[in-house]
DNA sequence: CCCCTAAGCGGGGTAAAGTCCGCTTAGGTC
DNA sequence: GACCTAAGCGGACTTTACCCCGCTTAGGGG
């Protein structure tokens, strides 16, 4: 029930491309603000109900942005070298992920945020790529009597909760210090977590 | 510059007080979709003008019924007994603190999950009261080489986004199994990152 | 008691998200 | 190549948050 049941007709991933690439215009000229449905459904020259019915809402063109900026990372997870593709060892691949994605969150800061929206949800809520992997790499970790499913949207909201609710961006590709300081404290809460894989005492349990 | 510079005007006040249980009404009788800020205004017989002088935002009104709400909790945490109140290690605190903050946002979900809005905001973002008492229990730990604040940031979004996320709401006054699988796993994730105060040999520092 | 002024108030105005439904067309079938 | 149908499309319409700015009034000083 999940290899694309109709693979979207031709017409349709045309216009799709196309206000993508009319998203992004508007955003360079003048940044996420400026992205209504109304203009970009002007500028690409298509009804504002084609608009809609491709992204389903304000927040889902950020997020479709977001996720062809992201596609790069995702090769170099899948089938870079190590630490952040496979080889290494799944802490040391966790913390790679982490630094890399507050990375990718800091350039496209605005982006990322815009794609939160308050308004707008129903579903019991599809989990996004980064919790996913991150599940999958805890669940390689021998974590003794852990809730792995939950500790990973945890750990998502504890990487990217401060990064995203910050107001700061950066103005171009090179953001060094607050990035840094997000990625040790990733780091120091990995280890933390995952510091030794054999189990604790357990002093009690109630 | 802090000690309420104008003591607000007691109309003001009057109408805070009337708008917030006007608002309380509207959220019993239809849940938070019902409460538009036209209906909040014409409800209570005041302006539109003045509902948004008061909360700023749709947001504002449900973080001040929230806030409201809290008061209790509050009152516990400053002077109630341990391990919520003073007195327990502050390790168990924290614990405790995380249940009590999951099981009040268990109970209010909707109003909590209405009080957080995608759009507007502008200033750097004072922390929520959570964050800070979370950051102060931190402080009394002896944790080792830690970046304190952003750790704060972090618990805290661990402690409410996966809660918050959920569509799930309950009922009643009684969410006995969900809740509580929050509440373990908010105590698992502490007692791995407290888990021992000394510090751990070090490893290797690039 | 009157004045004065800054805070408070009102409600019409604007802009933008999201909905609806009848028309159009891609692309498969015979 | 003609037909058929479901997917796609358009753009007017509705709803709602939020802004603006002239009017009102609380409440302190003279």
């Amino acid at each position: 029930m999940w290899g694309t049941p109709q693979p979207e007709r031709a017409d349709a991933a045309r216009n799709r491309q196309l206000l993508l690439a009319t998203a992004r215009e508007l955003l360079a000229e003048a940044g996420s603000d400026a992205l209504t449905m109304d203009r970009l459904a002007e500028r690409s020259g298509l009804g504002k109900g084609t608009v809609f019915r491709r992204f389903g809402s304000r927040a889902g063109i950020f997020q479709a942005v977001l996720d062809d900026n992201e596609r790069t990372l995702q090769q170099e997870i899948l089938t870079g070298p190590p630490p952040l593709g496979p080889g290494a060892p799944p802490v040391d691949r966790l913390i790679a992920y982490g630094s890399a994605r507050i990375r990718f969150l800091a350039q496209n800061h605005e982006i990322a945020r815009a794609a939160i929206d308050g308004r707008k949800q129903g579903g019991p809520r599809r989990p996004p790529l980064s919790e996913i992997h991150i599940r999958i790499l805890l669940r390689e970790i021998e974590l003794p009597r852990a809730d792995i499913d939950l500790l990973a949207g945890q750990l998502t909201f504890a990487l990217e909760g401060p990064l995203l609710n910050q107001p700061f961006q950066s103005p171009g590709p090179n953001s060094p210090a607050p990035t840094k300081r997000f990625e040790a404290g990733w780091r120091y809460l990995v280890e933390r977590v995952c510091s030794d894989a054999g189990a604790p005492p357990a002093p009690d349990d109630a």
